[in-house]
DNA sequence: ACCTCAGATTGACATCGTTAACTTGACGAC
DNA sequence: GTCGTCAAGTTAACGATGTCAATCTGAGGT
């Protein structure tokens, strides 16, 4: 046991609340490894017996879920960060965004999203954040880019995200391509144009050879007409 | 211990092997957790004493990973049931069989992608399987409804499918759309639709605005062209 | 000075993965 | 036939983990 930590005051018990909460996500972060997050470490690291632990959360799962709380509230951030601007930019930049947040904390990511969630509801923070995702889709429906429910066209989008990072993070002997930004990158425009064209494409499609046809022609129709960029990002000027 | 197994012939001490993932195999389903893939759990349904799992699994990683493996033959043929046809129609139902797959065998699925593969290589079964999906998509590539690198372009659909059902299986709390076949049946149209316009879009787009309005005329124009169906799935013609 | 009870600890239990040492019994050699 | 060998399998144990019951401790009100 490293140093004995001085107890709190009385009524000043929840302070400890807090020290196990860091000393959580700091040994999450250290170890790179979620079995590293023992209630035994976890403790030793607070500088405080074991079944301490107990006094603040009911049991593991509760640590853990806390945990994940807080990155939650980061991942609100992350969207919050990179609003404004046209909203089709901004809503590229916010998936950049969070792709980046979860490549960066792999652990705290798996740990929010790839492990059975034991809580029964929504815990806000992670209400909110996904209210963020719906507002940015929401702003590109308001501008007509996008047609349709902005929680689906959301979930969408969030789906193809979250779908890349978790396996780039959960698999990474995968031959995934070199280059992870580019991937990313085409991820989240093959994700926004779907989107874009999603609700304007009727239910019955022609056989593909007919559809490939039209689709060419769309293409240089709408290449035909592009040369006056507002992009922010250079290089980068669509989601 | 329930009926304790004859002792296998001499050479014969692979058919073990077999038992031993079988038994796991069976675990796993029943019970709907991989909290239930105790060793022990395991060496008792084959009617063994526990260290005899060590006789043909170098651990429990080991033998989790063979599950896995059976796990990737099963998603291969998910694809291998689905081919023929039109490629843009036979790549949706693959995508919608995978989808079924997943969220059919919830357990497994989570024991196959969303944990943290300890496997240094790609096992050969995934390896098959991945194949199955560019191929899939290369055949759309060859009727032109796609354009450019099939790989890149299977990982974006395998992001948006593996996305969705993945956040489905770990996420169950969330306030999901009820219509579950729905949700799945848009984000299958949406991540096809985005493959599909991928390419053809360029670099630099023009603003929100001016975007929607070109994406109306575009989707104007397809639907107008639209009426001789070849769908062999009515309701859902298009991936 | 004393009592009280929030704050924290001690010691233990069941279960898990894993290892070392031991036993059993089928099969080839003589 | 019997005998030795070695694959096949078991017993017993260790350390680590989550968890709980019982106990201690000491700050703060009376």
């Amino acid at each position: 046991m490293s140093t004995r930590r001085v107890r709190a005051r009385r009524g000043e018990g929840a302070l400890l609340r807090e020290e196990i909460l860091r000393a959580a996500e700091d040994l999450l972060a250290e170890a790179g490894t979620e079995d590293a997050l023992t209630l035994r470490a976890v403790a030793e690291r607070a500088g405080v017996s074991t079944p301490s632990v107990y006094l603040h959360f009911a049991d593991k799962d509760a640590l853990v879920e806390a945990v994940c709380m807080r990155v939650w509230d980061e991942l609100g951030r992350v969207f919050t960060g990179n609003l404004g601007g046209d909203p089709f930019l901004a809503l590229g930049k916010c998936a950049r965004a969070y792709a980046r947040f979860a490549l960066d904390h792999p652990v705290q990511y798996r740990v929010l999203m790839l492990r059975p969630s034991a809580a029964p509801g929504v815990p806000p923070a992670a209400e909110t954040a996904f209210r963020h995702m719906v507002a940015a889709v929401a702003a590109c429906v308001e501008t007509r880019v996008f047609e349709g429910d902005p929680e689906k066209l959301a979930l969408g989008l969030w789906s193809a995200v979250h779908g890349c990072v978790s396996l780039l993070i959960a698999q990474p002997a995968f031959p995934w391509p070199r280059d992870r930004e580019a991937l990313l990158d085409h991820i989240v425009r093959q994700a926004g144009f779907g989107a874009a064209v999603y609700s304007r494409l009727p239910a019955t499609l022609p056989p593909s050879k007919e559809l490939a046809a039209r689709l060419d022609e769309f293409g240089a129709r709408l290449a035909a007409g592009a040369d006056e960029p507002e992009a922010d990002e250079p290089g980068q000027s669509s989601p």
